[in-house]
DNA sequence: CTGAAAGCGCTTACAG
DNA sequence: CTGAAAGCGCTTACAG
């Protein structure tokens, strides 16, 4: 077993200083040639690389960011996760990735551990607990402290940062309306508690397009489920007894279970029923039929995170000019709406 | 904006030494019980945390571990990575995450960044470049500086250190027997070419499965796919010309597209054609119909990889006896194999 | 009971 | 051209 190799080690073995060494290897044009690749060649021969946790304190850089997400096993945070790091890598970031498991607690000490010198900056996206409570003082601590934050997705207009989102209640509107278009009357809507700012969002967007188009709301159609992973009953129950001719779903698994509950109730999808889901992931893709979605797009939200985060970081000038980024979306049209175009 | 409190700015304020307040917040009962009392309200008030990377470089652990996977846009790689965060973060572990991308190159330089003291040791699992070039110095050298190293998933006989896997020969072998038992007399195999280990092994135990059973091993049913991502063609191919029975498949997206090519020939799933796939993830559960598969659960790899680094990270002595932790899988019976019991 | 010193591994302004 | 010193933020053995 070889421990790593450090400059004192070098200095010594050399029988030069600490300082010298540390010149030498940084190429510094007061050491003479000599010694530079004398140094240069043992340190090679050694593998010598600085340690990084060294120079994170003397430079008061970590050169890592810092993301909090509610949860990584669900497609979309993944692709954001993986747009991130991609951009991350590229510019010579790592990235610290920890889990607030929709917990407001579990959020907050997150991060307070990583403000305590071990990131550079944030990417988040809030907890669902954090939107209940609206409570965020543990962003704005982090903000007050000089680290710069990005939020994503699931965002707050409490808290001024850089922010990168899509546009929700448009993209919902425009899909409720393209069902409308199409001479579907009768739309039912599938979404989330309205304290979830995304699934809020949507909810607007499916309503105004409804009365843009003169429909009347009717409030049977609609279903927020609060708990995602029991959501299979009231759908059924919402589809049996409404018997709508379309559905607008805010996530891919309500537009699933909405076909699973279909094909249990008898009635063809899409020919009965018509399918639209929210966020383009691997259950669209490969349900059968699969599912027209609306598209949102993870890995551009990622890079664009990332891109916004680093800027901030390495520009000079501390303006407090905020930007929030809006990724463009359009429908991904699929089996289970075959008249939309 | 109000910077982070460090102890020399405390011990400024109130005019003690950084020894002084170093030691009250940690309770020293060198320090008398009023300035201990003092210097506590103090910090309180202004919020004192210990910087991490300051600890990390003084007591040469950084209380993170590395984890280098070749995706994350994977469901099963996303649940171990949950696994793994889980358990890291109970016992005060945060997780640092880089991607190889199936990149030799990458996963070297991802390593030899976090090496250079970001972590205390890694989770890691095999690029498909790594594996096929089985150069492993990289992680070699790891280990020989003296840093643990947890492997899963896809693994090397030439390395050693602990590994978490699951027996995929047996998996595959069980899966395959059943499907025998069950009278299916023409199955056939899609799997991954044979440098990717676990598609290996699982090919081996579909091989095995059959000659155990007395069944010619017929190698136009067995369909090696190179580039998962145009696996579509080949697949109708191999259903088309053959006209399986059964087909077993070492992964989700093979065996979803299994189905999709038997609809588009229309043949019927699951009374004309069955259907087991390998890995429990979400594409199986939500296909129509639902795939039978091979559990391999992720959470339970990851807390396992998870805790036998932290042990390692946290035992005294150095033993060097290298376990390797077998997760069972059991097969989750589904739509797509109606007589399987 | 308090504090100066040394040290973790590095960089850099300064002295010689 | 080389090296001693100070410093990043912390801890701890040691002196007083």
């Amino acid at each position: 077993m070889k421990r790593k190799v450090t400059l004192k080690q070098i200095a010594k073995e050399l029988d030069v200083s600490i300082s010298t060494v540390s010149k030498s290897l940084r190429d510094s044009p007061e050491i003479s040639e000599d010694t530079r690749q004398k140094v240069q060649a043992f340190a090679k021969l050694y593998n010598y690389k600085p340690n990084l946790i060294a120079l994170s304190l003397k430079n008061k850089k970590t050169k890592t960011i810092g993301i909090i997400i509610p949860e990584i096993v669900h497609h979309f945070f993944a692709t954001v996760i993986s747009g991130i790091e991609h951009i991350a890598n590229e510019r010579g970031y790592n990235v610290i990735v920890c889990l607030s498991d929709e917990s407001f607690d579990k959020e907050v000490i997150n991060m307070e551990m990583l403000a305590n010198g071990s990131i550079d900056g944030f990417i988040m996206s809030l907890s669902k607990e954090t939107q209940l409570k609206k409570d965020f003082h543990h962003i704005t601590e982090v903000i007050n402290q000089g680290m710069p934050v990005v939020m994503f997705d699931r965002v707050t207009n409490d808290i001024l940062c850089d922010k990168v989102i899509i546009d929700d209640n448009l993209a919902a509107y425009n899909a409720v309306h393209d069902l409308i278009n199409n001479d579907y009357k009768k739309i039912g809507l599938i979404t989330t508690v309205d304290y979830v700012s995304v699934g809020k969002l949507r909810t607007d967007g499916y309503l105004k397009a409804l009365k843009n188009n003169d429909i009347k709301i009717d409030e049977q159609l609609i279903l927020k489920i609060e708990d995602i992973e029991n959501c299979t009953e009231p759908i059924e129950e919402l589809i049996s007894s409404q018997r709508p001719d379309a559905i607008f779903a805010v996530n891919e698994l309500f537009a699933v279970t909405a076909i699973k509950a279909a094909k249990k109730l008898n009635i063809k999808v899409p020919d009965e029923l018509a399918v639209i889901g929210f966020t383009d992931g691997i259950i669209s893709t490969y349900s059968s039929p699969s599912i027209t979605t609306v598209s949102q797009n993870g890995i551009k939200m990622g890079n664009k995170a990332a891109q916004m985060l680093i800027e901030r970081l390495e520009s000079e000038d501390e303006e407090e000019h905020y930007k929030t980024e809006v990724i463009e979306t359009h429908l991904v049209l699929r089996e289970s709406t075959p008249t939309l175009k």
